[in-house]
DNA sequence: TAGAGGATTGAT
DNA sequence: TCAATCCTCTAC
């Protein structure tokens, strides 16, 4: 079942991302299905220096993440790779969720095809892969996500609280003290976290 | 309008 | 450890 816009609305960005892991995240082009479940996500909010929305600061770029929540966030980093981000809470609270790993369920062979690699090793081990192997760039920034093109659903997956690490999140050390927040959630043990 | 730098990745 | 690579943002 895709997740209900509610789902996204809500006015608690880490507790968004935390309840992220598990759920599938998937793409659809052509009659062909890709995705898998989320297994490392980082939150970030207007009120710290990590984000790109920090003290409400409106941009071209972000513009996006002060839409309505349930929609996504795309943008492109050092030139190279679209990360995926989800918006949450309501329009004019600058939240989202960064996407940075799945555990791949579905057109596995599609996306190794994507990333043009012989092995599904790693191959959605990363922010910037999981987008190539779905095959999202920027043209989804904006979109909605219970598009019949991308969307998130509930795979029926649970992930025992035990099983969540927090940490700082990755590569913000511009960010100051705001860095060091434990915003990032993986599931413990996962074999396909980012580095 | 020029210049700096980035929520990464893979190779050395 | 380092280059790739191209917007976006800021300052002039």
């Amino acid at each position: 079942m895709k997740l209900d816009q509610s789902f996204y609305q809500r006015n608690d960005v880490t507790k968004i991302a935390r309840e992220l892991l598990g759920k599938g995240l998937f793409t659809r082009f052509s009659g062909k299905t890709t995705g898998g479940t989320i297994v490392e996500t980082e939150a970030y909010s207007n009120s710290e220096r990590g984000c790109h929305a920090y003290q409400n600061r409106m941009t071209r770029r972000n513009e996006m993440m002060f839409g309505d929540g349930g929609h996504a966030y795309v943008y492109l980093c050092y030139g190279i790779h679209n990360l995926f981000n989800i918006v949450t809470n309501g329009a004019g609270e600058a939240d989202a969720v960064l996407i940075r790993a799945l555990e791949p369920l579905e057109g596995v062979q599609f996306m190794m095809k994507r990333m043009n690699v012989k092995s599904e090793r790693r191959i959605t081990s990363g922010p910037g892969k999981l987008t190539k192997a779905l095959g999202i760039d920027r043209s989804f920034n904006g979109d909605p996500l219970w598009s019949k093109h991308l969307w998130l659903e509930d795979v029926g997956q649970f992930i025992p609280a035990g099983d969540i690490v927090r940490s700082p999140r990755i590569g913000i050390d511009y960010a100051g003290k705001d860095a060091l927040l434990p915003w990032r959630f993986t599931v413990k043990g996962n074999s396909w976290l980012s580095k």
